[in-house]
DNA sequence: ACCCGCGGGACGACCCGTTACT
DNA sequence: AGTAACGGGTCGTCCCGCGGGT
């Protein structure tokens, strides 16, 4: 018992020194001796918990994916949120993610970069895109889109322009400015698949959102 | 002189051995060793030609960005077409190239893999933002566009977009969808810029230009 | 405790190979290969146990030192004898172990061969001068020299004398007549600083003191 | 003529280059590329002039030699000074060229570092040696010494000394205090192998020789 | 069960001295 | 004389287990 609850702090440990080494210089730059050495601990207690470095790679990713998977569901049981609404504060909340958890920007780092495994990593991808696909139809559903784009072309445009809006605002900002552009994303998208006057309120809505998202509040507090 | 010849014949096969090489497992699987077995030279010769493993990375950077807007100058230069056809246009030729160009494959996965260079590379994005911005500021000022979407905003989505876009489409097809995409994310960008009059027509012109670029119409042959 | 004791040998193992290594083709033509090799242990091993080539050259150099001054310690202290005698003692005890000690040998080279480190090594230089200085100080105080010379202009001859005597003998013979001529050259030291009427009993004493050396008496013997 | 003219400057040129360059880091450390660059020709050409890295080496060795030969052998003819002021003056002499000269340098460093050739350098040794035996010899036969110590014995002692005394004035001040150095070196020397009445004589010619050598001259100027 | 000290191989990038062919 | 290329080999170091302790 004792011994296990030590066991696990260690393997947590390993894993915040892991993404931390992974998110600034990637999965093949980062060295198990670094990773090692930050964490505190021997190689030989890092072999103890993971077969290898892949298998690090794939917890952190899991753990990741966990991680916003969770906060997406707990935003999926809203009752009173339109499913625009929704696909919104899930940009908003992985934006915000993206700034501030380590473990996040990691396994995304991992996710995105395409030298960590043989395979591309795709089950993060699929998740995203049917529950964007799925709010997209509901929203068609309840008329709330215009029904010109069809779900499912919608949501295989969103996952992939989010995927890039945030890689290139690390490129240019290091992510500083990574709600602004999703923010503007949304007003783009907004025109897109909305009847006209139906735009004046999303985008007043959109404007609530990401001015009260985390990362955006903490600059307007700077 | 005849010299000079042989020895450029050299360095491209390098060139080329190497965007294959950094292609398909990235910047830092990428062995000199492959490479120069694959273009058949030893490691002596490419030390000739090249100072480093980083100095070949730059140079296909170099390479790629100068083909890929060549193509853009030709694109830019045409009278008769509209600036959002200018858009679609070079979207499609960069679409193109990004299936069938070798050196502009390894370019882009070295611009976009965050691992290569110590600093990300922000020169070929820089200039796809201006080129893209001052289209758009063309087409407003020619009532293409319905002004909602300020031009510096519009270019500052497109190009991630377009470059999420492309990595997705490489992790779940090696890219055979690209253009299928492209054209998709176009039909969107077109209903959020465009007055409502003005689309159908421009749909009809993405329809035919996506239709006829070398990628699709290769697939419909098949 | 157990795993220390082996860990500790096998850092012995690599010393002693290197040291072997170095002085046979120095410290630049010695490569960590031949070195593990001659160990009996991977380049894995070496790299545990010390940072680089030229660290395992400092541990040398420091083990070199470690082992002349604490014979050097051993003779100042001997109470019944002249500092003539302990200088002359010194230079036989340094002489047999630049015969017979490998990793003196070793050092020894490392300090002479100016390649090793950016900056030469003066620390040896700096002891042995400090010591020599004292003596001749003492001897003068004593009375046992004339005094003409003074102390820190003898020591600053010996020690580089020394060294030429010793580098030179390296050339010629690989040092199997380092004695003599390290005994010559307190002949004539002696002639230099003693008085006339003291020389007699000092010559005798450099007899005895050179013929009982290590490696004198090795070669009688054989 | 001119062609012959043209090709013996470019071959100085090589090895003033490689004096410089093995001057600086020794010859192991030393690399054709940087020579060739410092140089101003190609590898090619320094292939053409030299059959190998070695070959640079002997060719700047023997130049080395012949410079500090003919000097002694200068002084040697002067039909004025006595056979112990002919070892100062040559002594004083090389230490000059030793300060300036770059291909001395050189030469001397190849000559003392042992990692240079498989067999150590031991001509120039034995040129000096026996100069040396000579002048002592003559010196004795003069009645000039005390005749305690055998002529080779103080050959032998005068050459390895002096080759020490330069090695760690290099070490400790890059040579700036080598005459000084050598200066006080003949004046121990002086009181070993000069009967009591000859020696005040001889040192008041040491303090000339060196004091108007080249070296000491220009740190009086300065 | 949990952890670690120590060591094993395998290459990786770099680069160096040297040579064919003009 | 020079351009272009050749191999060989160096140091570094990375990822990973074996065997023992606690």
């Amino acid at each position: 018992m004792a011994r296990q609850v030590r066991a696990l702090a260690t393997r947590e440990q390993i894993l915040i020194a892991a993404a931390d080494e992974i998110r600034r210089v990637g999965y093949s730059e980062a060295t198990l001796a670094a990773i090692s050495a930050s964490a505190g601990v021997t190689t030989g207690a890092l072999y103890f918990h993971f077969d290898s470095k892949q298998s690090i790679a794939r917890a952190l990713i899991e753990m990741q994916h966990r991680i916003v998977r969770t906060a997406a569901e707990e935003i999926l049981k809203r009752p009173d949120e339109s499913p625009l609404t929704k696909m919104m504060l899930m940009c908003a909340d992985l934006g915000d993610r993206l700034v501030d958890d380590p473990v996040v920007r990691a396994g995304i780092r991992l996710t995105t970069d395409q030298s960590t495994f043989e395979k591309p990593v795709q089950e993060p991808y699929r998740d995203w895109l049917i529950t964007f696909e799925d709010l997209a139809t509901e929203a068609e559903a309840q008329g709330q889109t215009t029904g010109e784009i069809p779900p499912v072309v919608l949501a295989r445009f969103i996952i992939p322009a989010y995927t890039g809006v945030q890689l290139v605002s690390e490129t240019f900002t290091e992510r500083r400015d990574l709600l602004e552009r999703i923010h503007e994303m949304w007003q783009i998208l907004i025109r897109a698949i909305l009847p006209s006057d139906a735009q004046p309120a999303a985008l007043a809505e959109a404007d609530h959102i990401f001015a009260t998202s985390r990362s955006t509040a903490a600059m307007q507090g700077a």
